[in-house]
DNA sequence: AATGTCACG
DNA sequence: ACGTACGTGACATTC
């Protein structure tokens, strides 16, 4: 069916203009907002296959608009020039990737827009509007949907006249009339003073138009009369400023808008111009990539030096292995405990080469498995964990990882998803590799190619490494982590390697066993609410649970997502009052969960190999540092509710008569927040090892010890989390229950006591703002390019993080340190305990019986003694026949 | 693949 | 007026 895409390329490019980062070109031009525009538009050809598709443009400086009104977007500010200069670029882009554009003298692209989505609508034509302007709501109709384009330009709303109608309770003609009331400040269109959008809303909701308003006001009384009455002028002439016109004369604009797909040809060589090489390879038109140093580059790398290595080959590569210093060691799977090993590329500067698994395998490859295995021989390579872990489980023991090029490549910008090796052959100019899904294919297409093709891709990569291992020493230098990458993160991988092989033990027996009760609770639960609701549905489905609550049953409609009605358990807990059916949905909520992530997610994630489940950490996902854990994620197990707690009885040691040992760090975060503030109030209150939260109760309240009652402790501890959180008087209300001005209250109280938090908060967004960046206190860095975003939402995101990530990463530096630092522990002293799990603030170990008196005391001394703050660590230590009773 | 929900620190 | 707490991963349903 014909689909027509109509874009407002004005709007677009201003908000990709403001959303992206200043990226560069080498000719020194600013292309941020044509890549922007362009990601965007490739995301909208994919996935909505337009037949039809045009970008519209303003064109000229006057409109028809000014004729009644000179002062018409009066108020907006200049284009800056890195914007201006991006429209010809973008224009001459969509030109050569084939996107029809209109431009029509004298007209506002949303005018052209609107006038085209009239003709369809009369057509009957399916259409979508694309921007980031709330005015184009007015054009939705039964076959135009508006994409409001939210968050920069990377993510879209749509909006159809039920959108609109469950949104505003308005009718899309009615949008008009919402802005005639309210006016826009970015357009200069005045509406009436003092109205907003809930008041203009209330009117509209009262009187339906503008007209209606106005002729209405007898109705009204005090300031809102006046004013209404006063400016009913203004609103009228607002509201025609703001109605789309709808007639612009376009002939022939059906077959002009065809669109039959990007024109590779042109495209390719435009892209390679504006150096969007990631674009290209979108597009698969790497062919064009620019012939800049990297294509260069690539021509000798077609030429590099690489041997498959059969048998006969083998010793060549023996006796050349004192010279190699990076290798590849490829995988398949996403789960490195159950990874498949394909070969190994190993590269020297001068040779590279491949050996096949079964290569190595064989007796013959004896002294290359002793070189893997031999710590004396360093590494480099990307993700040596996953090798690390791979190798493992077929046997081989892997040591000597000296530099990880991922793990560099996530201090040096931790918030960058991922980095693959071909994204930072980009970023560091080296030679593209074939991206993996080109040369093993995706998901049921997976298939390992013939040896040539896999023998070459495998050893480019370890080529790769060695090429940009150089490149980041010098980057690490320059940010102050040479320490943090060489002395924390690189030992740390090998720890956490071996914390995932050892694994911890679970008794499968009592699981399942927890697993009938809970069956028999959740058989129960669901009984009692299908014969309380009159009828069977799927529980677990929030589109049908809805159906019930809110229409079969008429409970009111507390939340909305975007797909419907909210289900989640804050608006099941107001509902409960209503009807007596939601406390048993909440319960069966609960044990569900419990049922299907903690039984019988666990039970599957139990090795057959083992009798244990392996985790497996990953020291590159977290922006602030922190680790993350996966295959099964062992950082959410239950606790904070008995039920779910139990889960835990079934973690258990892996020999007989051990115990698991836990120790957790108390009030990590405020405690490292009393550091770096050097707020001395806080401060005061660690050296005297105070509850902290009875602590602020006192200072906010401006009472004594014994007069803090439970309620205002916890109204404390929500203050506190939130100070951590980068605090929003929004935030606290709702996490409270409490108005947004009692929030806002405590907040300033907060703050008058504790003056050197309230300087820090300030600073450090300051900090950010100047520098772009913010740090930890053993330099671990994340950039927030949106610190300085004129969109408040954005850069308020990032003002919080400002705040937050110092702490939390602060945190996470500590732990890390403790976790080195009691590997080293136990490795000198000679001790049999073992290092299992961290959970961000804690640390398991399983401890056989003669060591238990001794860990007891060395772990919370090790773990508060990581590093000195002007405050006290403190690390509380517990033990027990399992991971429940360790607490 | 996206969405909603919920487990943890 | 805007629309929010910071950081994660797993599961089930729906598209």
């Amino acid at each position: 069916m014909d689909k027509l895409i109509l874009i407002d390329g004005n709007n677009i490019i201003y908000r990709a203009f403001f959303a992206m980062p200043p990226l560069t070109n080498t000719a020194g031009q600013q292309t941020n907002a044509v890549y922007g525009f362009t990601t965007m538009l490739l995301r909208l050809i994919e996935e909505h296959k337009p037949s039809h598709l045009i970008v519209a443009f303003d064109a000229g400086k006057i409109t028809f608009r000014h004729e009644g009104y000179e002062d018409y977007k009066g108020g907006r500010q200049k284009t800056p020039p890195e914007l201006s200069e991006q429209f010809p670029m973008l224009k001459d882009l969509l030109r050569d990737m084939g996107v029809p554009q209109f431009e029509i003298s004298g007209y506002e692209a949303d005018d052209i827009i609107g006038s085209i989505s009239r003709e369809a609508d009369e057509a009957g034509r399916q259409v979508m509007i694309v921007s980031g302007d709330k005015d184009m709501l007015q054009l939705a109709s039964e076959y135009t949907t508006v994409a409001l384009v939210r968050k920069g330009v990377t993510e879209v709303e749509l909006y159809g006249p039920q959108q609109i109608r469950e949104k505003y309770d308005l009718t899309p003609e009615q949008i008009i009339d919402l802005k005639g009331l309210m006016g826009d400040a970015s357009d200069n269109i005045p509406g009436v003073p003092g109205v907003g959008e809930k008041t203009a809303l209330k009117l509209l909701h009262q009187f339906g138009s503008v007209e209606g308003v106005l002729a209405g006001t007898g109705e009204l009384k005090g300031k809102m009369k006046e004013k209404l009455e006063e400016h009913a002028d203004s609103a009228v002439m607002s509201k025609k400023l703001a109605t789309i016109y709808r007639e612009v004369p376009l002939e022939h604009a059906w077959e002009d808008m065809e669109f039959t797909g990007i024109k590779g040809d042109t495209a390719g060589p435009a892209l390679a111009k504006l150096e969007f090489k990631s674009l290209l390879e979108r597009l698969s038109l790497s062919a064009y990539s620019p012939s800049s140093e990297g294509a260069v580059e690539a021509v000798e790398a077609a030429v590099l030096d690489i041997t498959i290595v059969g048998e006969s080959e083998l010793e060549d590569l023996i006796s050349a292995l004192p010279g190699i210093s990076a290798l590849h060691v490829e995988s398949n799977g996403e789960n490195p405990h159950r990874a498949e090993v394909i070969g190994l590329g190993l590269s020297s500067p001068e040779r590279h080469y491949f050996v096949p698994f079964a290569l190595l395998q064989s007796h013959a490859a004896a002294p290359l498995r002793a070189w893997l295995g031999d710590s004396k021989a360093p590494k480099s390579g990307y993700d040596l964990h996953r090798a690390d872990l791979a190798l493992h489980w077929q046997g081989i023991p892997f040591a000597g990882a000296a530099n990880d090029v991922q793990l560099a490549a996530y201090l040096l910008d931790p918030t960058e998803a991922n980095q693959n090796l071909n994204d930072l052959t980009a970023k560091y100019g080296l030679p593209r590799l074939s991206p993996d899904e080109e040369v093993f294919g995706k998901g049921a297409k997976y298939k390992i190619p013939e040896l040539e093709i896999l023998g070459n891709h495998v050893a480019r990569k370890s080529a790769t490494v060695l090429g940009i291992v150089e490149k980041q020493q010098q980057e690490l230098t320059e940010t102050a982590m040479t320490g943090l990458f060489e002395d924390l993160e690189m030992p740390l991988s090998r720890i956490l390697a071996d914390m995932e092989k050892q694994g911890i033990a679970v008794n499968k027996e009592d699981l399942k066993e927890l697993g009938k009760e809970f069956e028999a609770q959740i058989s129960k639960l669901v009984a009692e609410i299908y014969e309380i609701c009159g009828t069977e549905f799927n529980l677990n489905s929030p589109k049908q649970l809805g159906e019930i609550l809110f229409v079969k049953l008429g409970l009111p409609v507390v939340k909305k997502t975007k797909t419907g009605y909210s289900t989640d358990a804050e608006v099941l807990e107001k509902l409960a009052p209503y009807h007596d059916v939601v406390r048993l949905i909440l319960q069966y909520r609960s044990i569900a969960k419990l049922q299907s992530t903690y039984v019988e997610g666990l039970l599957k994630e139990v090795s057959e190999v083992t009798g244990k489940v392996h985790t497996f950490y990953r020291q590159t996902i977290a922006a602030t540092g922190r680790l993350s854990s996966q295959f099964p994620n062992l950082q959410n197990i239950p606790i904070r509710l008995e039920e779910g707690r139990k889960i835990r009885k079934v973690f258990v040691p892996s020999e007989p008569g051990w115990s698991i040992l836990a120790a957790d760090y108390s009030q990590i975060e405020l405690r490292v927040l009393a550091h770096i503030s050097g707020d001395e109030r806080m401060k005061e209150a660690f050296l005297h090892d105070m509850d902290i939260h009875t602590k602020t109760a006192m200072d906010v309240f401006g009472v004594t010890a014994d007069q803090v009652d439970s309620n205002m402790r916890r109204s404390a501890k929500a203050v506190n989390f939130g100070i951590v959180y980068g605090i929003s008087d929004y935030g606290l209300s709702q996490n409270l229950g409490i108005s947004r001005k009692e929030a806002s209250h405590f907040i300033e109280q907060y703050f008058e006591v504790y003056e050197g938090v309230r300087r820090y908060m300030d600073d450090i967004v300051l900090d950010a703002r100047k520098q772009g960046y913010v740090t930890t206190l053993l330099e671990r860095r994340r950039y927030l390019p949106e610190i300085n975003a004129k969109n408040f939402n954005l850069r308020s995101f990032a003002e919080r993080t400002a705040m937050n990530t110092p702490i939390q990463g602060t945190a996470a530096d500590i732990i890390k340190l403790a976790m080195v630092h009691m590997d080293k522990a136990l490795y000198e002293r000679g001790l049999k305990s073992r290092m299992l799990l961290q959970v961000h603030d804690e640390l398991v170990f399983e401890v056989p019986e003669d060591e238990l008196e001794l860990m007891k005391e060395l772990l919370p001394k090790v773990m508060a003694g990581a590093l000195t703050l002007s405050v006290p660590l403190k690390a509380e230590v517990s033990y027990g026949s399992n991971w429940y009773e360790a607490k």
